[in-house]
DNA sequence: CACCTGAGTTAACACCGTTTACTTTGTCAT
DNA sequence: ATGACAAAGTAAACGGTGTTAACTCAGGTG
């Protein structure tokens, strides 16, 4: 199967497409997510906002399409600084989920949209297709694996666990497996899956809290805090936080 | 100074403020967000959109209003679960985070509003008042001081811990001393306010990935998954996980 | 060249928040 | 009891919104 050329028009209305987002992209940030409408959009592209039904059936899916833009950035530079970073698993690590709060403080916006909106993409984790949202999260596990295959950390036996997650947690490391074909995360053991799901917990607690100022009750910077619960998780991983520390994104 | 007896139009008024928070919350629980605008409340309520001005600013600030009578019910909900769940400070705290997870997965629409939008109240703790969700953090805030005084558990020291985090803590454990004196807080050593806020991270965390679905791709149901991470949390304060299972709420 | 399709327009409809000027009605002091 | 006053509510308007329908115009294809 070759791929044609593309023609002039598709040429265009790729760029169209980009332009669309773009704009929605810095009204989501200039004016909050209220000021992403279509006539806004139009305005600033110099059309009409009835034009953009041709690119999107509605504002809705539009939103949509930015949300799906933004997690594909947010994975790339999360990915980026976790290559940059060499091949050091931990140091990998400690770059992702760093490059993950730093994203996310200076895009509070974006992170508002991508992580607390319903998420609609749910039972279709079988057809193989799957969202944007799901490849972030593959990222975190795709390091997991390479954690574990370098050097597995103690980890809760089956037999321990509560059996109902037990079991969820023997068909998501299946499915793992299998999508993708994603080396290291098929041969998990369950509890290093919960493990995983603990650590993702943790990260995402306290970064939301801190971009919705729900901890400023508490602290003035997160930083710190930030940091002492990244050293806590990773010192569950089987690594020495004392050998991460101080480094540079 | 004595309370005189509220007049007809004061009682007439309450009424309808109670009102126009009622349909309000109808609103966004049927028709989300989006749906709790002021033409819809002064519809259901028989009345002009114009006349809700006579007692609210603006949409935003209903809203707000909204917002706080949330964190009143869920905090209410919580103290009560707590109280029915008897003296033991474990049996209260295990009482209090089931109940905090009931009610968020119970009302996604209320949860949303509630934790999932910048809290612009910031900067003035120090003038003694503050608003719902500072109250419903405090909540919390109390079992520790319980559980701390009743048995205390295990805490980094001071010196373990990174200065500018230690320095915030303090400050913390100070502010939470003075606010409404309140006992068992304000002796609390910094490592235990550290672990408070760990644990805070960690029932945030899952309850609010929960109630987005952002662990469909893992879970079908994270019931057990809560109540793995609970018993970790109730481990780190010294309890014993296995006194508190498959108790009702 | 005729044809068709994709991109864009204009105009309209039904919503929305908010303001203004106006009417009604409860309360309170004389 | 009555008159003044303020609170509660109304109608009308303004500018903004998503969405649809009918229309024009240009690019690409037989």
């Amino acid at each position: 199967m070759t791929t044609l050329p593309p023609t002039r028009r598709e040429r265009v209305r790729a760029a169209t497409l980009d332009e669309i987002l773009q704009v929605a992209r810095r009204l989501l940030v200039h004016e909050s997510i209220t000021g992403v409408t279509l006539r806004a959009i139009a305005r600033e592209m110099g059309m009409t906002a009835a034009a953009l039904y041709r690119y999107y059936p509605n504002l809705e899916s539009l939103v949509a399409g930015l949300c799906a833009r933004l997690y594909d950035e947010c994975t790339t530079e999360i990915s980026d600084a976790r290559d940059r970073a060499g091949s050091d698993p931990g140091a990998r690590l400690y770059a992702m989920c760093r490059t993950f709060r730093a994203w996310s403080v200076t895009h509070p916006a974006e992170f508002n949209l991508m992580f607390a909106s319903p998420v609609p993409e749910a039972g279709r984790l079988k057809t193989g297709e799957f969202g944007a949202g799901f490849r972030f999260a593959l990222t975190f596990a795709d390091i997991f694996g390479e954690l574990w295959q370098r050097a597995p950390f103690p980890v809760p036996p089956e037999e321990e666990l509560p059996p109902l997650l037990a079991e969820q947690l023997h068909q998501f490391v299946d499915e793992l497996g299998q999508q993708g074909a994603r080396p290291g995360t098929s041969s998990l053991p369950v509890g290093a899956a919960q493990l995983y799901l603990s650590c993702w917990v943790r990260m995402y607690g306290i970064v939301a809290l801190e971009v919705y100022g729900h901890l400023k009750f508490a602290l003035s910077n997160v930083g710190p805090m930030f940091d002492a619960e990244l050293d806590a998780a990773a010192q569950q991983l089987g690594l020495d936080p004392t050998r991460y520390r101080d480094r540079p994104l």
